[in-house]
DNA sequence: TCAGATTATGAAATAAATTTACATAAATAC
DNA sequence: GTATTTATGTAAATTTATTTCATAATCTGA
């Protein structure tokens, strides 16, 4: 764990004289990495062994060691997830914040997928005769991006985002299909029902969903990119951009196992865009 | 910069003794962050004097002061953009992989970003009667969710994947609408003409584009989120999600621009969905 | 509330690590 | 091949960090 967050979460079990070195510290740790033990404790009011003490206390060696790991601690960037956007935040600031929160989500959602999922999850969608992909509001998007992925590799694809559509589709499906369904919270209830109708009609059916949902349980596998909870305050944000890495991950999945012949497929979709743009002039 | 990779590239202005140090320091940096400078004198078969020349050559103010940049290189992970998926690859080799570079682009679309230009389009699009929003191909999905994430704010917006319908839609324009356009390569002429159209008819056009392109070239503000040239090698991938990071940015400031009173609309559309939704138990 | 125990803190001494000053060796130029 | 510059090492000085030990503060249980 990074240092700067263990001294946050370890504070309520400091001393009062710990407490002083840990306020410093959180407030400019920056510059703590270029001072003395001397400087910090005179800072921070209190004596040198104390601040060693204190150092130990957070499994370190000593201080010198407490430094590194505080300017390891730095350089990650520092990811914060919860750093709200303000009501008086400048255009900088809030870009920063929201690059941040992103970054930081990311990072949580690669954590929390498991792979060897993935992996079945691919096994499955190179299998399948027919790959459906259905989401509604902002997971209808995701659902649009790996339609418009899926479909470069010349396997029957289809995406809707209108609730009838997807109902009709499902009714449709049999063995060997494979019906791909996202929602971030799993609770929208039609959503639910499209995955069930699938399933009585053995289709193979893939969430992109929260793991402990009503969706999930309707699904045969669960890939859950799990993002902070506050992140999606009044808009998705966090979360259908982890859905999207997502689908990365499982069309590039698609295309190895396909075998390099297959991807020869990939360069001619690429091309066959060519006459319709400007060439480059470098 | 890196204060490994700066080894690296002088390591040819070393001199004798000097390189004996980076040796050993690039063989094993992690090593050397927890040696004392008597040791690593040591290990290169050189005096403690000279590592400390060593490291002053190199912009630091001597070797504790080396040892923390030396902390904070190899705290940064090491930013791959350029780790290749190979053929080979197990799924969770592939995912890490693509999370990385997702990554490593989006840090470098956030430093590419010109935040007053944020500012500026941000000004514009509060300030609109109504805004557009174009994408083909993967833009699209862009154009898609920055519809979905701007109707919530009650203001009049559309978007259109069908370059028809964007034509047509340009054709209509006029003076105090304003026309998003978005692509990562800005050279599909249909999309160029339609922002050429928009601007004719005295819209604002707002392009979300490669800066030197002939895109950009019809626009009035040009925002370009860079990343790195090889990631979208068979299909679009840091790119969008780029973009989508900075839709979500104009859509912060958008809200942010029009004042807290305005924010309850956004609670109104989310909890609108509640009655459609399954209840968390917790 | 108070004695006794425990824990926290700081002053001074010690130990460790780093830097400086200076001398010598190596490399380069003329 | 000597003069000059540059590189390196030894040893001393300085800075920095740690330990020891005494004292102060806090807590415990009658």
């Amino acid at each position: 764990m990074n240092i700067l967050e263990k001294i946050t979460n370890e504070f309520d079990s400091f001393s009062k004289s710990e407490r002083k070195v840990a306020e410093v510290i959180l407030a400019s740790p920056a510059t703590v990495i270029h001072a003395s033990i001397a400087s910090l404790a005179k800072q921070a009011n209190i004596s040198e062994p104390t601040v060693n003490r204190f150092c130990r206390r957070l499994d370190t060696k000593g201080y010198p060691d407490f430094k590194l790991h505080l300017a390891q601690s730095l350089a990650n960037g520092t990811p914060y997830v919860n750093r709200h956007v303000d009501e008086n935040d400048s255009a900088d600031e809030y870009t920063t914040k929201i690059f941040e929160s992103t970054l930081a989500n990311l990072e949580m959602a690669r954590k929390s997928l498991d792979t060897s999922l993935i992996n079945r999850a691919v096994d499955v969608l190179t299998q399948g005769r027919k790959i459906s992909f259905f989401g509604l509001g902002a997971s209808a998007i995701v659902a649009h991006d790996a339609q418009n992925k899926f479909f470069r590799f010349n396997v029957p694809v289809v995406y809707f985002d209108d609730i009838l559509m997807q109902r009709m589709s499902s009714i449709n499906s049999s063995q060997g299909d494979v019906v791909v369904v996202i929602s971030h919270t799993g609770r929208t209830k039609p959503l639910v029902e499209v995955a069930s109708i699938a399933r009585e009609n053995d289709a193979t059916v893939i969430g992109i969903t929260d793991a402990g949902s009503p969706l999930a349980k309707e699904c045969n596998i669960v890939l859950s990119p799990t993002v902070a909870e506050d992140t999606d305050l009044y808009m998705p944000m966090a979360s259908r951009i982890a859905q999207l890495a997502l689908i990365d991950i499982l069309a590039t999945g698609f295309t190895l196992r396909r075998g390099s012949k297959f991807r020869d497929n990939l360069k001619k979709v690429k091309d066959s865009l060519r006459s319709s743009r400007f060439e480059r002039k470098e």
